[in-house]
DNA sequence: CTATCTGCAAACCGTTTGCAGCGTT
DNA sequence: AACGCTGCAAACGGTTTGCAGATAG
């Protein structure tokens, strides 16, 4: 786990503790996967990986810690073509996501410039926008080299 | 259904002819729907809304008739931020997706405005872009008016 | 007449809920 | 000691599959 994960998963027990939380052998494990993993993982991908430290996890834990994390704003879900969903620390600000179809890796990426876009598209649709989702997909660096 | 919804009932039923399917009741019933739709709708929409006009209709036939149109590329998918999908003719091009949060109306518009954002984004990352999904939520003009 | 399509029932998968016991605070 | 949290099992909702009869071509 490198410095910047390190951190992530100081503040995410702190912030589950601050906001009345406990925490538990089962939630530490989940919170330090989630804040040093760069891939967007599933429920049980979170399952599988969180049993290696804490054999006693349980499924239905995972999906309960994930609620509380994606409630308090650390972590978001990300939706998968195929219908699916799978969860991933949350954008900071007006950041989008770039998903490698191959590996699953997640990389956030600024998106201040759509705004104008946005704005246009408002004014020609007559709607009124609340919020966008943009997520882009294709091959990681390290996949592109992989595969060619 | 106005002349538009009828140039793609028509034009569906003659792809799926083309592609070997039949042409059955439920399927036209479907299609009749699908074509003439503004929303996004879900499956058990479609099965609501065609058991009016062909009762012995089944969910399990909704279900493959999404198949076969998606297939042919007629229809798309559309992600909920809830989770579950709703179907949707096919976008044309480089358009994305405009979806009212109160009714569900859906809206394409061009983006082809996009690609040098995206081509920027691609230099940044290292990531070769295959694909990209965007969709804005907001509430469109008629929900607007009602609820101010 | 044949192959495809249909509807039913049942299986399926990801997710949620009820509950009795365990562990944090 | 009290209450929140856990894991199990069982329920759940949306989707898919197996099958025998119906129907388009």
């Amino acid at each position: 786990m490198n410095a910047n994960a390190t951190d992530l998963y100081q503040s995410w027990l702190s912030s589950l503790q601050n906001s009345g939380y406990r925490l538990t052998e089962p939630r530490r494990a989940l919170v330090e996967i989630l804040a040093a993993s760069s891939h967007a993982l599933s429920a049980v991908d979170l399952y599988d990986l969180g049993r290696r430290e804490y054999p006693r996890l349980g499924l239905v834990t995972v999906y309960r810690t994930l609620e509380k994390l994606e409630e308090l704003g650390l972590i978001q879900r990300v939706h998968q073509p195929g219908g699916c969903h799978r969860y991933l620390r949350a954008a900071q600000g007006h950041q989008h996501l770039l998903l490698c179809t191959a590996c699953g890796r997640a990389e956030y990426f600024d998106g201040d410039d759509l705004s104008t876009f946005m704005n246009s598209v408002a004014d020609q649709s007559g709607f009124d926008i609340h919020e966008h989702w943009l997520q882009l997909f294709g091959l990681c660096q390290r996949c592109r080299d992989h595969f060619t």
